[in-house]
RNA sequence: CGGGGAGUGGCGCAGCCUGGUAGCGCACUUGACUGGGGGUCAAGAGGCCGCACGUUCAAAUCGUGUCUCCCCGACCA
């Protein structure tokens, strides 16, 4: 059954609808959040916490109905699982630790140590080890729309970032490869259809899939700058990847000449694959260390400029403290992440080179005590009382330029291999805006800030086998089903239609999602009862015909309801009033459009037919 | 968790420095006028001044503590 329609939610008179809308602007940061505010549609408890007013949840409603439609369109089916959880299942797990802080844990009078769960693999996965038991029932994909926990450490941007929020989760269950690459498809294509109906505009983009494994995934963005996220999108081939994951070939170490960086990286060649360099520079001989005298000069960007060298040409130490998440109370090791001067540290690629640790900057303290001086630092000459990660890039460049461990000096003509030793030599850079993209090598990857809408993620078999999930197989043996999970966050949806689809008088609703369909402003209906009669009838009849209306019969200016009815969005407003009726014509203004005015006779039978094309998105 | 800011009718704010009658705008109620883009006038209702302790004859105002909210950062499978 394709598009069908979630069933018509009741119309209701402006005079009855609870909430009002405010004149004046709120002092929120994002335009989605002012105009949600003001338009009566949220309300805000706590840090992080939204009651949904009437209007608003009406428009929560319709995401989930589209959610749930293409959901089980694309054959899931949905459940419902608890929010508050047994601790030990995510001691089972090993998330009750990784999870650290942001799992909201609860007692019960019992004192038995309970979860508000921020997610629900460990449940789903229970549920199908003690339902499922042969390849018979599989492939299965279940979802549900839930109420999630997470104790941000500091909730922000209105719906963005919440401690308690709406989402639909998804998981799938396969026999082998194949079958996931199929529940993923079917989960991809049904995300697209439900962002686009949303009117919420999204890019898939490639996204990290963390330490605990899994073989990709794939984020929805949303691209705006009120986003937190950052992504990398190529100029040339399109590929999209969140900035964790993406992969750009790093330019060449500026030659100590001063070629410059950019005549090196735009000759054409070979096009690069995966995170190498682009042009191996002529080998240079390893010159002797020399300490120099560099005061107040604490940063790469300083130290290049003092120097006259460019940033490539200088060694950066980051230095980080490395906490081991399933045994949180071990202390943390040190660790020197090296780079070459003119890169940034990937944290997101040092954590996965280090098993998953959870990396923190080194305080202040812990620096000196291990001898480094912040801001001179660097592995040489150190007693080894840490790690020590290098990134490739650092490898093939000699002669660089390294802190000396000591206030206001650094080393010239330090040497990987000569100097210092790393333990683990590999790709911990972060992409940046202006690299050259590894997928086509030539195109420039460009940044763009963004807001996570959703996630598909092919999840393989941790969950499966955490909890020793395994069914028959057609030959008889039994096999460990591959598990995917794909969320959706719904308050998000809500909040990025609005953010999308505004201009400087208020909402305009993509009509799936409108709280209403048309707004029915009387104007001077308590002057003129022949206006009173006719919008009472035309708001019955638009009942009658399916149409959800908002029936603005309140004694209020023409000002007043215009601009109410422009804050709120609705896709329609109607307009009656008795220079109209005299003329049997009623006013007929698409939300953003110019207004016409059609005979009354014809008015309801022409909304059907906008609205009917309109209502799935 | 670190840094900064703020808590006074539903919302936004002033008053605090220099202690003594709690004020303004919006919203709300009633009435009159007005009537196609937030109209005018008049009369009203509504406030443990976040909370606690302290100083004082007297605290919104001074002091200490605490809670909350907002912003920046850290954090965010």
């Amino acid at each position: 059954m394709h598009h069908a329609l979630p069933s018509r939610l009741a119309p209701m008179r402006m005079t009855r609808l609870f909430g009002h809308t405010r004149r004046e602007r709120t002092d929120a940061d994002t335009e989605n959040l002012d105009l949600l505010l003001r338009a009566g549609f949220i309300d805000q408890l706590a840090a992080g916490s939204y009651t949904y007013m009437p209007l608003g949840y009406r428009t929560k409603r319709k995401v989930e109905a589209i959610v749930r439609q293409e959901m089980d369109r694309a054959g899931a089916q949905e459940v419902f699982m608890p929010a508050i959880q047994p601790s030990e299942l995510w001691e089972q797990s090993g998330r009750y630790d990784v999870f650290g802080a942001t799992l909201f844990r609860v007692t019960d009078r019992r004192e038995r140590a309970l979860v508000l769960a921020p997610t629900h693999e460990e449940v789903i996965t229970r549920l199908f080890r003690d339902h499922a038991q042969s390849y018979r029932d599989l492939p299965a994909t279940l979802y549900q729309i839930q109420t999630k926990f997470r104790d941000e450490a500091r909730p922000r941007g209105g719906l963005i970032r919440v401690r308690e929020f709406t989402m639909k989760d998804a998981y799938s269950f396969d026999m082998d490869e194949a079958g996931l690459d199929a529940s993923y498809t079917a989960m991809f294509e049904a995300y697209r259809r439900i962002f686009a109906r949303c009117g919420v505009p999204t890019v898939p983009v490639e996204a990290d899939s963390g330490a605990i494994g899994g073989k990709g995934s794939q984020e929805f963005i949303f691209i705006a700058d009120i986003g937190e996220d950052t992504i990398l999108i190529c100029n040339q081939c399109g590929y999209a990847a969140n900035t964790e994951k993406a992969e750009f070939v790093r330019p060449a170490t500026d030659r100590p000449a001063g070629t410059s960086p950019s005549s090196v990286r735009g000759e054409p060649g070979e096009p690069p694959r995966g995170a190498q360099p682009a042009e191996t520079p002529a080998p240079e001989p390893p010159l002797p260390t020399e300490e120099i005298a560099t005061p107040g000069t604490s940063t790469i960007e300083a130290l290049a400029q003092l120097l006259g060298i460019p940033a490539s040409r200088t060694a950066k130490a980051v230095l980080l403290a490395a906490t081991n998440p399933h045994h949180p109370t071990d202390p943390p090791e040190a660790v020197f992440a090296v780079i070459r001067g003119d890169l940034d540290v990937n944290e997101i690629k040092l954590s996965n080179a280090l098993g998953g640790r959870e990396l923190a900057p080194l305080t202040e303290a812990r620096i000196r005590d291990l001898g480094a001086v912040p801001g001179y630092a660097s592995p040489i000459g150190l007693e080894r009382r840490f790690r020590v990660v290098a990134d490739t890039s650092i490898m093939d460049a000699p002669n660089l330029v390294a802190g000396a461990n000591r206030e206001g000096y650094h080393l010239r003509n330090v040497n990987v291999g000569r100097d210092w030793e790393p333990e683990i030599v590999t790709d911990i850079a972060l992409g940046r805006h202006g690299h050259t993209c590894a997928r086509c090598g030539t195109g420039t990857l460009e940044e763009r800030r963004g807001i996570e809408m959703g996630h598909v993620f092919r999840l393989g078999t941790i969950y499966t086998q955490a909890f020793e999930v395994n069914v028959l197989a057609e030959d008889g043996a039994r096999r460990t089903p591959i598990m995917g999970c794909y969320g959706i966050g719904v308050d998000r949806i809500v909040a990025a239609a609005v953010e999308a689809n505004h201009d400087d008088s208020g909402i305009r609703w993509p009509a799936a999602i409108a709280p209403y369909e048309v707004h029915l402003v009387a104007l001077g209906a308590s002057r003129d009862p022949a206006v009173a009669t006719d919008a009472d009838a035309l708001y019955e009849e638009l009942r009658a015909a399916g149409i959800e209306v908002l029936y603005d019969d309140r004694d209020e200016s023409a000002g007043v309801k215009f601009n109410d009815a422009d804050l709120i969005g609705l896709p329609f407003r109607l307009t009656v009033s008795s220079r109209n009726l005299k003329d049997g014509l009623v006013e007929v203004q698409p939300r953003g459009s110019d207004a016409a005015r059609l005979a009354r006779s014809e008015v309801t039978a022409h909304l059907v037919e906008q609205l009917t094309a309109a209502r799935t998105g």
